[in-house]
DNA sequence: CAAAGTCAAATACTGCGGTCACTTAAATTT
DNA sequence: AAATTTAAGTGACCGCAGTATTTGACTTTG
């Protein structure tokens, strides 16, 4: 099934329309000062168009946000394979947070993190899926990290890992709420060194 | 100066009339449930009477979740004197994750979380103000911890502080985003005794 | 190929947080 | 005690996210 119709394939474009119009203007203003009527407007069709595509305003950035997942391998690329799984960790969660401050940028993160508190969602956020590549990464790490004897066996692996992910999701929180001078790059190494330290036997 | 007029009584009467309406209707109903106007309603007095004594919707929680910090005495008594400053912050961070829990609840945490993440405040969010009483209290706690020689020396006090807190912030955050299943009082203690076991020489 | 069904898109509308120009009465000054 | 200042309170209004209802072009089916 799924044939791509000619309607369909108007819709999707009509959607990435929207979409690629959405981020261009938020990258522009930012996420506070861009509406929905300025985006529809600007793309020549109507707001019921828009919700058709996305469920709320925030959908645009989360669809950004969720493509960082696809990096991931990228990432892991640059990774040596003979170092410990504390420095993996470690490496991938630097190169991580370079991409979310240069590339990302700290308003579309404070809209992702500030969405997935909302509760108008019934199910969790993206943010919170267990299934996100971002933590079967981390999984991996921290079950190579067991197996070598590296970590300490008190946790399972599932609960080291969300440790771990704590670390990430605690410092960007600080990252947002603090104010400028806040380094979100650094904080992340001394955070997650010491929380690294503290699961070593 | 500030002398208590006729004036001012009624005015303040009318704040607290607004404050407590709030929250009684926010925590029967939720606090996205609940409309200004219907606030305003119940209180016999007109919208723009709120905006006199409240910038925002969410300051009705800001000003009962500052009221936390008035606790602390409270809290620091039942910390015994003679044990390890790891021990008094642990004890100190069950008590209170037992206080947000019991007393007053998710919806007001993520309430409050959620506003000190949005733009509009131009300077920090009272959660993120180092002057808060909380934060005092875990600098005592870290400072003696560092004098005693348990903490290792690689950090300064306010650096390891920031840490800790940090564990209390992501920890909560966590609690909000993930479902019900997650237990604030037992994963705070988790996460925070791995840091400072991570702090420890 | 014509009738039935589907769904992207349009439009008018609602709900609500927040604002603004104004009123009024108490407090202060002269 | 009259004149002036101050600030609590009023209520109509606005901006904007999101919704309900309808339309009509395209797709599917018999």
């Amino acid at each position: 099934m799924s044939r791509m119709t000619a309607r369909k394939l108007k819709a999707l474009e009509t959607k990435k329309a929207l979409l690629e119009t959405g981020l261009e203007l938020f990258h522009k203003k930012g996420f506070d000062n861009v509406t929905v009527d300025e985006i529809v407007k600007s793309c020549h069709v109507s707001k019921g168009a828009f919700y058709v595509h996305f469920n709320t305003k925030y959908d645009i950035f989360n669809e950004k946000f969720k493509d960082i997942d696809n990096f991931y391998s990228t990432f892991q690329q640059g990774i040596p394979k003979n170092i410990k799984a504390s420095e993996k960790i470690l490496m991938f969660y630097e190169a991580q947070m370079i991409y979310l401050r240069d590339e990302l940028g700290k308003d579309l993160i404070r809209t992702v993190y500030m969405n997935a508190m909302s509760l108008t969602i019934n199910k969790n956020h993206y943010l919170a899926d267990p299934d996100r590549n971002l933590y079967k990464v981390i999984n991996s790490f921290v079950q190579e990290g067991i197996e070598n004897n590296e970590f300490k066996g008190g946790l399972t692996t599932e609960e080291a890992s969300a440790l771990i992910t704590r670390c990430m999701r605690g410092t960007i929180y600080d990252w947002i709420i603090f104010g400028e001078e806040f380094d979100v790059v650094q904080e992340m190494t001394t955070f997650t060194t010491t929380v690294l330290n503290g699961l070593k036997r």
